[in-house]
RNA sequence: GCGGGGGUCGCCGAGCAUGGUCAAAGGCGCAGGCUUCAGGAGCCUGUCCUGUAGGGGUUCGUGGGUUCAAAUCCCACCCCCCGCACCA
């Protein structure tokens, strides 16, 4: 352990000394630009964003090798809410918070105190992510590193927020949020107790009317105002007579707040209890008809206006409450009622829906045995009810005008036509209320004014959103449709808020753009950032029109270096770097930034660049699970990023992260995977120690090769082409596989075979083995750079892997024959180990025959047909019967072409090709060459005849039942 | 609801895009053996059922279909996970 980190520290040094990875234009060199999602310093990272990080690194480090002048810069996004939020929980004296602080990333506690001070908190976890980026050794060009709330950077979004307004794309209005009435902020899913995003649902308020008084039934289902029968109101709570807007409302108590949020004038007149209404009667503006207010206690005061209308046909808590009702005389007599009007009220019913009665509500009701209005089934058998009525239901005629349609349609219609009426008027409200704020407070619906968007909704922006995703590569390409989706989904983005760390809305300096809107074009910045650095440009000569030059090449440069009082050089410097980098080639993230981030990223990129200097991939990755539950602050379960490091080792975790997953899937993590890495590294090291020794000016002619060695070569050329083809597609982990494992388990074959063979030519083992190791370490760079430098060093090498070139399969070390020749041996073996199972049999003498001349001939004539489709029987024995020399053992033939085409055909195209192109093989020899691999496996000796040969030992006869590729066998 | 991902031999998990070499990689677990003073670990062998000759049978969520041939292609259904915003 101590060993490798002294490696890794070792080698971070020297790249740094030699800043091997800070990348400046070269003509000469094809770039490659490839950002990841800058972290917010609000905390210490853990080793789940290590994995976007390093596989943004791996990627980078790749190129590099594939000849590219890769640039990976890194910034930190101190925009917005987190880092302010973080701050105000320590503030608020969260226990929680400090002891994971203090405990799980082992801050002073000291220190810890100074973060209640937001600009303190982020500098010091800035320095902390960017010293953990450093010690997993990430190949990133620190010289471009800057924060979102520079001055300079502020300039570059207070230009990019122009250009957006300038293009129309950006717009104001109001829009409903969660809201805390006490806080007096909109509140997210993070703000709120449980972490519950509060959902905002639009209820129709339907207005049945008692003379001029207005009583707004909420509904969601406006559909079923034909089947009202009475209204409910909650005898046990206080209602409100209150003047909205220019009518008069009968409203729950608690409505009235609410409704003042949604933008309405309310001026309650008088209060009074709800069980004063009860009995009252009020007119259906839908049915004209006149119906009862009744009591029910499910109704909740709290939600919406906390009146309600009753629909017992098809709402199984009105259905429930009726019943009650009815069967309670001392409460009806308590509220004044006659029984005759309960008695008149009758379910309606409205709907027909295959599979339930006239009355769906008592269906559910009868099938789940509820029998109270309190009863919290009653919310299962609402949503079932509504199911299959949304579904599959159909409006009565008794529905007037929407009779016929499904009730799917009718819903927004009905609703579109009270609204417009008059007879109704619409509510925001959560709808998975109650939410509570941190502050314990009930959250409701707000209506915010004069909010300002980014108007993602506009189709001719979409349009070119698509245009861009079309050409653009994305990794994995299963997320593609998602992208497609939340294009087409987005809508106005509220772009700004009042509080929080950014940049100032240029024209309203009352708004700070928020954090997912100031980081979806920076990645230009990181091209200009490093001149802006080296000449000490001041935030004020950024001006609107040196970006528009740099950026978009508009303009003429000595007036705009003049007026920004700024040398035209280096607006030209500027300028040109940006288009040497861009377009972005490469974007990474957590796939959790899918339905935002990203997205925005391709949209603002269409809105402000042209088309060539568009994005042209976005790679995402699943997050890291540790013990099957998912790395996050809030669950306890994670390893600090720098604490793994020291513990593990920086290449053993970078493996672990990438080598247990594919792109779309969570990662597992564990310190067993870790630790099992890294003694898969050490091992490893110490193979490489002992080839080092030996292979030193290995110089080995081809012609001492034998066949086992070309094994392993043209073997480590199939591995290598795997290997890269897996990297192009950033499948990480299935290069990995074939560098690590699926090549080491060859490659112990090869041991295996050239242990057990006596005499084979140590030039030959050492040449192979160095062949096989520079392959696999220049492979193993990307991912483990550290020791993978080391190594290099050891066999030799002069300067640093990571600017060696990436391997590349050599076409004339593919030898199809040793490698069909060496699946025969494990086939062989394997064969003669199951007879040997099979039978019981411990074989003091094990005996092969290979097929015969005239066998192979036949097999490869079939093969050849086979070739242009399936090869028919007939047709073969008529052509063999044809020629004179195979008329002697028609019989014979015959027999065998039998079995034969039967394997043929379920041979695979290609495999076809490749026997095809080497004809026979050799397979007495190749027996013979493995036999003291075989002899010593099967513990017994071993015999090769082919199965003409007159001086055979074969006493059972075995040897005519030989086909190509299957050897005859006899034990005894 | 809308959208996305997924259901594989005890468990985890490849393979499915380009149907055949798939009873289906690898790891874990389990069983046996070797090694070690011991502990850990390492190595080897086995691990669907069945068979005294390399074979046969039944498997890849469920049910159909296409094909000489399907874990792999098509259709329907069931189940699980994730996202839906002003919040990163």
């Amino acid at each position: 352990m101590e060993f490798l980190r002294a490696i890794e520290e070792k080698w971070q040094g020297k790249w740094e000394k030699a800043k091997i990875f800070e990348a400046d234009p070269d003509p000469k060199k094809p770039k490659y630009f490839i950002t990841v999602a800058y972290p917010y310093p609000n905390s210490p990272q853990h080793i789940g964003h290590g994995r976007t990080y390093t596989l943004a690194d791996v990627h980078a480090r790749y190129m590099r090798m594939r000849g590219y002048n890769v640039l990976l810069p890194m910034a930190f996004h101190y925009t917005g809410t987190p880092v302010l939020a973080m701050a105000r929980r320590l503030a608020d004296n969260d226990t929680g918070l400090i002891n994971d602080f203090i405990n799980v990333y082992k801050i002073p506690k000291e220190k810890v105190k100074e973060f209640t001070d937001p600009m303190t908190l982020a500098s010091f976890f800035h320095q902390e992510i960017k010293t953990g980026m450093k010690e997993i050794g990430f190949s990133i060009d620190w010289r471009r590193e800057f924060t979102t709330i520079d001055p300079h950077y502020n300039r570059f979004i207070e230009w990019q927020f122009q250009k957006l307004r300038k293009a129309g794309y950006i717009s104001r209005g109001s829009h409903p949020v969660g809201w805390c009435p006490k806080d007096g902020n909109p509140v997210g899913q993070h703000d709120t107790v449980g972490d519950v995003e509060p959902e905002i649902g639009e209820f129709t308020l339907i207005k049945f009317r008692q003379n001029n008084l207005v009583f707004p039934t909420a509904t969601l289902r406006p559909e079923t105002v034909f089947g009202v029968t009475n209204i409910w109101l909650n005898p046990k709570t206080k209602y409100v007579k209150a003047a909205v807007d220019a009518e008069q409302w009968i409203v729950s108590k608690e409505c009235v707040e609410k409704l003042t949020h949604l933008n309405r004038k309310v001026k309650v007149l008088e209060t009074f209890g709800g069980k004063d209404l009860i009995g009252k009667l009020v007119e259906n503006p839908a049915t004209k008809t006149k119906i009862p207010i009744l009591p029910a206690d499910f109704v909740d005061p709290k939600n919406a206006t906390g009146v309600v209308m009753s629909v017992p046909g098809h709402a199984p808590y009105d259905y429930v409450a009726l019943e009650n009702l009815r069967k309670t005389p001392s409460q009806l007599k308590e509220y004044g009622l006659a029984p005759k009007t309960i008695e008149s009220v009758k379910p309606i019913s409205l709907i027909e829906v295959p599979g339930y009665s006239e009355i769906p509500a008592a269906d559910a009701v009868r099938k789940m045995n509820i029998k109270e209005q309190t009863d919290p089934k009653l919310e299962e058998a609402t949503k079932e009810v509504y199911r299959h009525e949304f579904h599959n239901g159909i409006m009565k005629p008794n529905t007037g005008k929407y009779s016929g349609l499904s009730v799917n349609e009718a819903k927004d219609k009905v609703k579109q036509d009270l609204i417009a009426e008059g007879k109704a008027t619409t509510m925001y409200e959560l709808l998975n209320r109650p939410v509570l704020c941190r502050c314990k407070t009930e959250c409701i619906v707000k209506i915010v004014q004069d909010q300002w968007f980014i108007d993602y909704g506009k189709q001719e922006w979409k349009t070119l959103a698509h245009k861009n995703l079309d050409n653009m590569e994305i990794l994995p390409e299963e997320l593609r449709s998602e992208f497609n989706n939340v294009i087409d989904w987005l809508h106005e983005k509220a772009c700004a808020r009042k509080s929080g760390m950014g940049t100032r809305l240029p024209w309203d300096k009352d708004w700070i753009i928020e954090s997912l809107s100031d980081s979806t074009i920076y990645m230009a910045y990181y091209t200009i950032v490093k001149h802006i650095k080296e000449h000490k440009l001041q935030p004020a000569q950024l001006t609107d029109e040196v970006f528009d030059y740099v950026f978009l090449g508009i303009g003429k440069t000595a007036e705009i270096a003049q007026k920004a009082k700024l040398d035209a050089k280096i607006i030209e410097e500027m300028h040109s770097e940006f288009m040497y980098f861009y377009p972005l080639d490469s974007r990474h993230s957590g796939r959790d930034l899918v339905p935002n981030h990203l997205t925005f990223m391709i949209f603002n990129h269409t809105a402000i660049f042209p088309e060539k200097l568009w994005p042209r991939q976005i790679a995402t990755n699943g997050s890291v699970m540790m013990e099957g539950a998912k790395m996050s602050k809030s669950f306890g379960n994670i390893i600090p990023l720098r604490e793994g490091l020291a513990k593990f080792g920086a290449d053993p975790i970078r493996l672990s992260v990438l080598s247990t997953a594919e792109l779309l899937q969570d990662a597992e993590f564990s310190p067993a995977i870790a630790k099992s890495m890294r003694e898969r590294l050490e091992r490893l090291y110490k193979f490489a120690s002992e080839v080092a020794k030996n292979s030193r000016n290995t110089k080995t002619s081809e012609n001492s090769l034998t066949a086992i060695d070309k094994w392993m070569l043209s073997r480590l050329q199939e591995h290598i082409r795997k290997a890269t083809e897996a990297m192009d597609k950033l499948a990480v982990r299935k290069a990995i596989h074939s560098v690590l494992y699926e090549l080491e388990q060859d490659f112990q074959w090869y041991q295996k075979r050239i242990t057990a063979q006596k005499g084979h030519k140590k030039s030959a083992t050492d040449f192979v083995h160095s062949q096989v190791l520079d392959a696999q370490i220049r492979m193993l760079t990307p991912v483990a750079p550290h020791l993978c430098e080391e190594l290099w060093k050891m066999m030799g090498e002069k300067g640093f892997v990571s600017l060696a070139s990436w391997p590349t399969a050599d076409e004339s070390m593919i030898n199809i024959e040793a490698e069909e020749n060496e699946t025969l041996v494990m086939d062989v073996l394997e064969d003669t180990l199951n007879i040997m199972k099979a039978t019981g049999m411990t074989p003091k003498k094990i005996y092969y025959y290979t097929a015969c001349s005239w066998k192979w001939k036949v097999y490869l004539e079939m093969l050849e047909k086979a070739r242009h489709g399936e090869a028919k029987l007939s047709e073969i024995m008529k052509e063999l019967a044809a020629e004179e020399d195979s008329k002697k053992n028609m019989k014979e033939i015959a027999n065998f072409a039998q079995k034969a085409l039967k394997e043929v055909n379920r041979i695979p195209q290609d495999r076809r090709e490749k026997v095809l192109k080497m004809k026979a093989l050799d397979e007495k020899a190749a027996i013979e060459d493995a036999k003291d691999l075989l002899k010593q496996r099967l513990k017994a000796q071993v015999e090769v005849y082919d199965e003409e040969d007159s001086q055979r030992y074969d006493p059972k006869y075995k040897a005519a039942l030989s086909t190509p590729f299957k050897p005859a066998i006899y034990i005894e």
